[in-house]
DNA sequence: TAGATTGTTAATCGATTAACAATC
DNA sequence: TAGATTGTTAATCGATTAACAATC
């Protein structure tokens, strides 16, 4: 066990660093320096005893009676993502949802920049998507090996996710991303995420329910 | 207070609900007609203690030796979700990701149309989507009043997103599924949800940095 | 220095799990 | 009936929050 690393950190602590990242980088933009827990809580509705718990589980970046820097802190918690630098990331699937992921700022501005695509559909390959040329499927291997690539994302239509899956992981792709409905098995190894707006929607509703049952009475 | 309803509900039950969901109705296409809460527990990975906990909130739905029936299980929960019968979903934004959403089989099998499209862009506006004509955003009240639409989702460039919620909001929409980077403002009577796909991956990375750590060793 | 705000401990809260009597 | 599995209680666990001494 090295010296600094120490204990096991909650997940929930891991799930709300983004969120103060996010802030951060905003707060940055607009010219600010420090900022107390008090006020990042304010703007990401955390408590502040919560961030300044979160926070300490990696050291201490605070000043007392001044706050946090707020380039040091981005620095800090980017390095503890391990954000501080470029993620290549590997796509399958080019149709529309996979050419949205692909042109979408919002992952190149956080370094996550999608360098290879990939579709089963011949019509599709050699064509591109924001300069990248979509190869075909069979490609993932060499492609997914010569980049070093740890990220995959299946942006394929449900019927084809655990094919996608499959070929990405076989790859050494170490994270998944699965945008599809279906729920893909994948090795121990590998860490996947599903975004199915299904469960966002089903979920919310349960909320909407209540709602409109408070109109009625 | 009415007689049913009772006691506060847990969020993370209204969590699980939906991932209970989606493997019942698995189920039942494949054939089967009863399940343990040790086998619903084996394939959602949820405790089986946790499941029969979370069910019982809500009532007493198994047979003691025998399980639950899939049938009215999926109907209880589809109830209690308010799943039991069709949304209607306004989409704003009739881009690659637009078009991505409103083709989305996964939402229509759950009862999700999308009956809706707005786009700001006069060039996008009249065109089609899945025989759904693309309408401006200045037609947002109308349209949403004519339909009693109560959920809205945007799917605009990150600099349009917060005026793309005002303008579902202001039209009475009741629950928002953000799929933009930006954090936006709503009313406090409005449920938000994000969809970021960068807080996602930012907080898979520390997964992958902690597992690449151990490789080193 | 005086005021502010962190880092940290202790108290609270809620969620998860184990265990088992009830009962199909 | 005997075996299985629920519904539910009690025990455990972990996360959140309040409070405050340390200190910038």
């Amino acid at each position: 066990m090295s010296a600094a690393q120490g204990k096991r950190i909650p997940a929930g602590v891991i799930e709300r660093l983004p969120l103060y990242l996010s802030v951060l980088v905003r707060l940055r933009q607009a010219g600010q320096v420090t900022v107390s827990s008090a006020r990042l809580g304010e703007l990401t509705d955390v408590n502040p005893a919560q961030i300044r718990r979160d926070l300490t589980q990696f050291g201490s970046f605070g000043k007392r009676g001044v706050g946090y820097d707020i380039t040091t802190l981005v620095e800090r918690i980017q390095r503890i993502l391990g954000a501080d630098h470029v993620h290549r990331l590997a796509l399958v699937g080019a149709g529309n949802l996979g050419s949205a992921i692909a042109s979408y700022d919002g992952l190149r501005q956080q370094g996550f920049h999608v360098t290879a695509i990939f579709d089963a559909d011949p019509r599709k390959v050699g064509t591109r998507i924001d300069d990248i040329v979509v190869q075909h499927v069979d490609d993932i291997p060499g492609t997914v090996a010569d980049q070093g690539i740890q990220i995959g994302v299946i942006a394929v239509p449900p019927e084809a996710a655990q094919e996608a899956a499959d070929r990405l992981t076989d790859a050494g792709v170490r994270i998944l991303l699965n945008y599809t409905p279906m729920i893909v098995g994948v090795p121990a190894t590998v860490t996947l995420h599903n975004t199915d707006p299904v469960h966002e929607l089903l979920h919310t509703l349960y909320y909407l329910s209540r709602l409109n049952e408070v109109d009625k009475v």
